[in-house]
DNA sequence: TCCATTTGTTGGAGCGCTCTAATGCTGTAA
DNA sequence: TTACAGCATTAGAGCGCTCCAACAAATGGA
C-alpha cells in the first residue's frame, strides 16, 4: 500500500520534481513533450497527488467544512446537495460532521474541522453559542444557514420565514377563509418569524389571529387539532409538514374532511408532501439554493473578493395541492 | 487569520518543539509542571494542532473517507450518523462526498478521497464498476454498505433482503392471506434478494406468487395497482415504504379499504411509515447499525486486527402497524 | 554580433508536524 | 568516588508537496 509519490513519477519521467508539480497543477508552462511524459509516468505509476501534502506546501486549503446539525432531517440533505454541486464546481472538497443539536458535540465538531484548516466553515442551523461561532470566524471564512446572527464577520442564509407564511394566509384568504389558526413551532430558531408572519398577515387581512402552541412532529399537529375540536378554524396553517399531516390525521378521525371542511397548509414542501397520498399544500423552500448561495459566500471570501458581511433571504414560495380549498358558507 | 504553530507555542511555554508535540499527544512521559506550562501556552495563542500537517508527518490518517451515492435519501443519512458516532468515538473524522448515482462522478468523488489517504473509505450504495472499487482497495481498507461484492478485499455489511420479505409474507400468512402479490423493485442491486424471498417464502408456503413489475417511487406504486384492478390479491408486499403508500393511495381511490379489503406492507421503516396518518407495517432495517458494522470493519483493518474480509448480513424486522389484517373470508 | 527577453526547467528551502536517536540530568548501586 | 541506569527533553531529519530564485536555451531586436 506504498503508495508512490511525485519524487518516483519525476524519476520515472526523468524530469524533475518541480516539473512534475506543474503538470500536476496544470500550469501551461510545460513543452507539450514533457507533460505527456509525467502524465503518463504518473499513470503507469497510479499515482495521484497527495492532498494534504498539497496544503501544507502551499499554505491554501480546497475543503470546505460542513457542520451538519441533524443529518437525518431531508431538510439539510439537500442543503449539503447544494453545497457539493457548487464546491466540487470550484474544485473544493467537504468535510462533513455532525454537532447532533448539542452544544458540546457541536463545539468538538467544530474544533475537529477547524483542525483541517479549511478554507471556509458553512455551519447548518448550529446551537453552539454565537461566541463560539465568532471565535471559528476569526480562524476561517463562516456562513451560517438557518441561523441568523448578526456578526459582522459571518454570513448568513435564510429563508424569509415571514413571507412564506404570508403567502400561505393571503392564499387561504383569497379562498374565502377568515378563521385562519396557526399552529406554532415552538422555540426553534425558525419558529419565530413564522409567528411573527401569522400575526402581521392576519393583521393586514384584518382578521382575528390564533396562535395555537405546537411542536415540529406529526404528533403534535394531532394534539394541537384535538385541542381545537370544540370551535373548529376553517383552515390552518402549520408551522411544517410533519405538523399539517399529523393535524389532517386528527381532522379525519374527529370527522372533518379536508379540504372540504378545514383546509391545511404545511410548510417546507418536504418529500412527504409531495405524496399523491398526502398531497399537502404547503409552502417551498429553496434548499438546494441554500446550499450553493453559502458556498458561493464562503468562496468570495476564500478570494478575498468581499469583506462585508452578506445576509441572504431566500423567498418561498406557495405549493397549492388538494389540502385547501374554499371554506363551506355555513347558512 | 495567521495561526500559531507548534514553533509558537513552544517558544511562548519555553520548551522545545517535541516536547510540545508529545503534550499534544498526551504523552505520559512528560513532566506535569511542563505540561501544564505547554497547555497553558496553547491555550492562551488559541492554538489547535493542524491535523494535515500531523498527519503528513505521522504517515497515518485519522481520516475515514464517505462516498453516499445519494443524500437525498433518508436511509443513508442514518447509516452515516452511525459512521460518524463510531468514527468520532475513536478519534476519526470523516470526509462525505456525495456520486450522484453516476459511474463518472463516483470515480471523481472516489479519486478525491483517495487523495486525502484517508484510513479507510466507506462507499455507500455506489454505482461504481467493481474494477474501481478494487483499484481502491488496494490503495486502503474498502468498506461496502448496501452493496454485495465477492471481492476479497473489501468488507460488505447488507441487509438480509430474502429474510426481510420472508417476513412480512410470513406475517400475511399468519393471518390467513394466500393471495399475495409482490411488487418488484426492478433493477436496483437491493430488488433482487427481495424478489428472491417473496419467491421462495411464497414456495415454503405453498402458494402460487405474483411478481408485478414495479419500482421505487409512489407513482409506480400506485400504477402497479391499476393494473392489479381486475382480479385484486388480499394482500401485496410492496419493494420499500414509497412504493407501498402509492399502492394505498391508488387502492382507496379504486374503493378498497385499507387494512379490510387489502393489507399492505412496506420495506425500510422509513419516518414516512411511522407517522400516524400512514401507520404503515413494514420491515425495518437497522441501519445505524449498518454504518456502525462499517466503520467497525474499517477500524479493524485500520489497526491490522484483521485481514480476510467480512460479509455482515444484518436481520431486518417486522414493524406491524394498522396496514395488515385478516383478510374477508369470500362467502 | 551582442545583449535583453522570453520560455522551460530545476534545486532547494520550507509548510507544521512526528519520530528517532542523542542529550543532559537525576538518583542509585558499586 | 565512578558507573550506570532511567527518565525527561531536544536536535534534526523528513513526510510529499509548492514556490521562489536561478538558470540554460531559444528568440528577438539593435
Amino acid at each position: 500500500m506504498a503508495r508512490p509519490t511525485m519524487e518516483d513519477v519525476a524519476a520515472r519521467a526523468g524530469v524533475s520534481r518541480a516539473l512534475v508539480s506543474l503538470v500536476m497543477r496544470g500550469s501551461p508552462k510545460v513543452s507539450d513533450q514533457r507533460r505527456a511524459a509525467v502524465l503518463k509516468a504518473a499513470e503507469e505509476l497510479g499515482y495521484s497527488p497527495h492532498a494534504m501534502a498539497r496544503s501544507l506546501a502551499s499554505r491554501t486549503s480546497h475543503v470546505l467544512g460542513v457542520m451538519v446539525s441533524d443529518l437525518h432531517n431531508a431538510f439539510f440533505a439537500e442543503v449539503v446537495d447544494g453545497l457539493d454541486a457548487v464546491a466540487t464546481e470550484h474544485g473544493f472538497d467537504l468535510i462533513i460532521n455532525t454537532g447532533g443539536r448539542s452544544p458540546a458535540r457541536e463545539r468538538r465538531a467544530l474544533r475537529s474541522l477547524l483542525s483541517f484548516r479549511p478554507a471556509g466553515l458553512a455551519l447548518l442551523s448550529p446551537v453552539v453559542p454565537t461566541a463560539d461561532i465568532g471565535r471559528a470566524a476569526d480562524q476561517t471564512p463562516v456562513v451560517l444557514v438557518a441561523r441568523s446572527s448578526r456578526l459582522a464577520t459571518v454570513d448568513t442564509v435564510n429563508d424569509d420565514g415571514e413571507r412564506g407564511i404570508a403567502l400561505a394566509v393571503d392564499h387561504l384568504v383569497s379562498l374565502g377563509h377568515e378563521r385562519i389558526a396557526h399552529l406554532d413551532g415552538g422555540e426553534g430558531s425558525r419558529a419565530a418569524p413564522r409567528r411573527r408572519g401569522y400575526l402581521a398577515a392576519m393583521a393586514s387581512h384584518g382578521l382575528t389571529p390564533r396562535v395555537v402552541a405546537s411542536e415540529y412532529t406529526d404528533a403534535a399537529g394531532a394534539r394541537a387539532v384535538r385541542g381545537l375540536l370544540g370551535d373548529m378554524p376553517t383552515a390552518i396553517v402549520s408551522c411544517n409538514d410533519f405538523n399539517a399531516v399529523g393535524a389532517i390525521s386528527a381532522l379525519e378521525d374527529a370527522g372533518f374532511r379536508v379540504p372540504q371542511d378545514v383546509s391545511v397548509v404545511g410548510y417546507d414542501n418536504t418529500s412527504l408532501a409531495a405524496l399523491r397520498h398526502v398531497s399537502l399544500t404547503t409552502i417551498d423552500q429553496p434548499r438546494n439554493e441554500f446550499g450553493r448561495l453559502a458556498a458561493e459566500a464562503l468562496l468570495q471570501r476564500v478570494r478575498g473578493e468581499r469583506a462585508e458581511p452578506v445576509r441572504h433571504l431566500l423567498h418561498p414560495s406557495l405549493v397549492v395541492r388538494s389540502t385547501t380549498a374554499p371554506p363551506i358558507r355555513s347558512a
